[in-house]
DNA sequence: CCTAACCTACCGACTGGTTAGTCGGTAAGG
DNA sequence: CCTTACCGACTAACCAGTCGGTAGGTTAGG
């Protein structure tokens, strides 16, 4: 009874990285339990299967994947540049979203609705207070915002950003970005 | 040698939905040559592996993906929703864009580039006739449309349209995507 | 007009490597 | 003494890919 939480955790991290990679079907076990350094049975202790062990993992990271941003819902520009910039800095997050969509959740709403809820409710705020345009309803309007932040995302179908392309490409994206979001949803 | 040619669509047809609904890595080689009702020795003389047919399968619906829809660069509000109702009608071409992505082209551009030139070209053209705002470069008018169009698609990291919705919600979005669309990128 | 050679479609049965999941245990701590 | 962390070795199923064929059609030589 060493330390079951620390390995608990690298086991986490480590399917992660895997399910990220190579999404449900194509995680190895094995693979996962040698990079985490824990014995598979152990594993198989803790969470009863793979699907088990992407459940951990994908509800683990739900509030960074929804809430690796702080929502600003009186600046939604700024909102949607910040959202272009988490994408850049943990792909991962995006990836296991996408994974999820695919392999798991092919229609309706990817998270449950006690997730988005209180942000449509700030939307509909916003509107009230003419700070965003009124003739979107609230879980479209975020819906909009979510899409367009993720225009260049690693489920993008056009192109996929990476953190080596040059600033100035970062730049003109945010500043395109911007420009979209205020211009279509700012009154 | 009987019917070559119809056992090779029938098997192409059953490999597209067996990797639309699965991906590379969960589709099954026996379940699709039983689908298709083709030997898998007689499968693996024509594509020589489970890689080859996707490649096959994907590059045969490249246009379909691409070109699913007329591009209207002096209307882009109503290619966005002309977009949003190809996706509802066949999803399982968004699908099989969507585990190229993830599972093939991490980063970068998913398709090749002399797909999407001639797109580029013609709304480079439609920004010099002030058909479209002119602060945003071709290429990123291009990829924000799409990923506007996208917002309630088969990837969406939201929520996934599907027939069976209500009409009206239907309506809404279309409604809601001209919008924006015209908003942000119509002078 | 016949037939031998050849090509291509078609096929059932097989295989070797992989992979999720298990078993039967040891030892550390409380 | 009980619970929990930890572990090497195992297994049964699965799965991509292969083998060694048969048969139908086409062509060319006689």
């Amino acid at each position: 009874m060493r330390n079951g939480e620390r390995s608990r955790e690298r086991l986490l991290d480590a399917a992660t990285a895997e399910f990220a990679a190579y999404g449900i079907a194509g995680a190895r076990v094995d693979r996962i339990s040698a990079a985490a350094g824990v014995n598979k049975a152990q594993m198989y202790g803790w969470f009863s299967s793979k699907e088990g062990l992407f459940d951990a993992v994908f509800s683990q990271h739900l509030h960074r994947i929804v809430d690796a941003v702080p929502f600003t819902p009186h600046d939604l520009p700024a909102y949607a540049v910040a959202l272009y910039d988490s994408y850049l800095t943990d792909p991962e997050l995006v990836r296991l979203a996408g994974w999820s969509r695919l392999e798991r959740v092919p229609v309706g709403d990817l998270l449950d609705a006690h997730h988005a809820d209180p942000k449509h409710a700030a939307i509909k705020r916003a509107q009230a207070e003419g700070r965003i345009v009124r003739d979107i309803r609230p879980d479209e309007v975020y819906a909009l915002v979510i899409a367009l932040a993720g225009t260049w995302s690693p489920v993008s179908a056009t192109f996929t950003a990476s953190r080596q392309d040059d600033q100035a490409d970062h730049r003109r994206r945010r500043r395109a970005l911007r420009a979209v979001v205020r211009r279509a949803l700012v009154p």
